[in-house]
DNA sequence: GTGCTTGCAAAGACTTTGCAAACTT
DNA sequence: AAGTTTGCAAAGTCTTTGCAAGCAC
């Protein structure tokens, strides 16, 4: 079966993405099932980072029958694709994030004041964390750097005077 | 009361942590327990990064009525006091490490073969936080980076090639 | 004696899993 | 038709908490 290229399908705006999981799915002889395509399409309804509680309320929204185990078992799948990435930052729960086309390192700053995650590119990394672990005899796999920061502007701003996602680079 | 400074107590060599920890326990109006300092001996049991349940056997080897509800209250004081340090690789359950010296940024290694964590010295680190952090207006309270890397020498060394802490610098 | 600490066991929080029904291929 | 996938609820795992007894000050 083919994909097809031009035909409007249900969300026109998550095409691309819907058609790279559905190969994904099928490189790996999994099923292509309509829960899949739902948590698909909540995980880019979110324009920040959610976790998978958030993406349980936000599928139900789609489709009211997505059950939370669905959630945990298709997040997972989400990932390996790389349509989402995971961001543990050592609370209970751990973030996700669709993945919209960033492709260097992302370093997270995490606000010990109003908690919110700012996503930072930082090229650089990608270079120190091989640096480092090639002077243990490795090969780097995945690597995160997390910094948590209080905001200077404390109280000025009751949303904490940043945008929820920053794009600076260093 | 004041601390001795020249008797011989209980364990000789962790005589300066169980004064520091004495201070800090005194400075923070707790009381002084003999749990508190059995779980502190047992933390510098270990050699390498333990977790709450290794802490646990640890100590209940030095005294067998230590419970483990008494291991999870006292690891943040012992953390709070800077004489153990958290290590969170984003596994269930978290790492400590008695803190027997390093002054400097502790990257961690973790290998994706054995599962050991490699403690790496990364000064350059703290300077490179509090650059991406002032980008934002905020100041760096505490930074952690971990790299998952493979072990290029895979299979040739049961125990994956390198003694477990390392202290290459980079 | 006063009130912080402890041990026990139960509760919590998030995630995973067993199983029968539903669905994809 | 064959074998995944799903929803539900129960189980799991690590950590926290309520409470009465015990201990430090």
């Amino acid at each position: 079966m083919e994909v097809t290229q031009n035909n409007h399908q249900s969300a026109e705006l998550l095409c691309d993405q819907k058609k790279a999981f559905k190969q994904f799915l099928i490189s790996k002889g999994l099923r292509v099932t309509n829960e899949r395509f739902v948590i698909l399409e909540a995980s880019f309804n979110h324009s920040e980072h959610f976790t998978a509680e958030e993406l349980l309320l936000n599928s139900k929204a789609l489709d009211h029958s997505i059950s939370r185990a669905t959630i945990y078992r298709t997040l997972p799948l989400l990932i390996e694709s790389g349509l989402v990435r995971e961001v543990d930052v050592g609370r209970d729960y751990k973030y996700y994030m669709a993945e919209k086309g960033t492709k260097t390192f992302q370093t997270q700053v995490i606000c010990t004041d109003c908690d919110k995650i700012f996503e930072v590119d930082a090229p650089f990394m990608e270079w120190y964390g091989k640096t480092v672990s090639d002077k243990l005899g490795m090969a780097p796999l995945s690597q995160r750097l997390q910094i948590n920061s209080a905001c200077l502007k404390k109280g000025d701003n009751p949303t904490c005077h940043k945008p929820y996602i920053s794009h600076d680079h260093v």
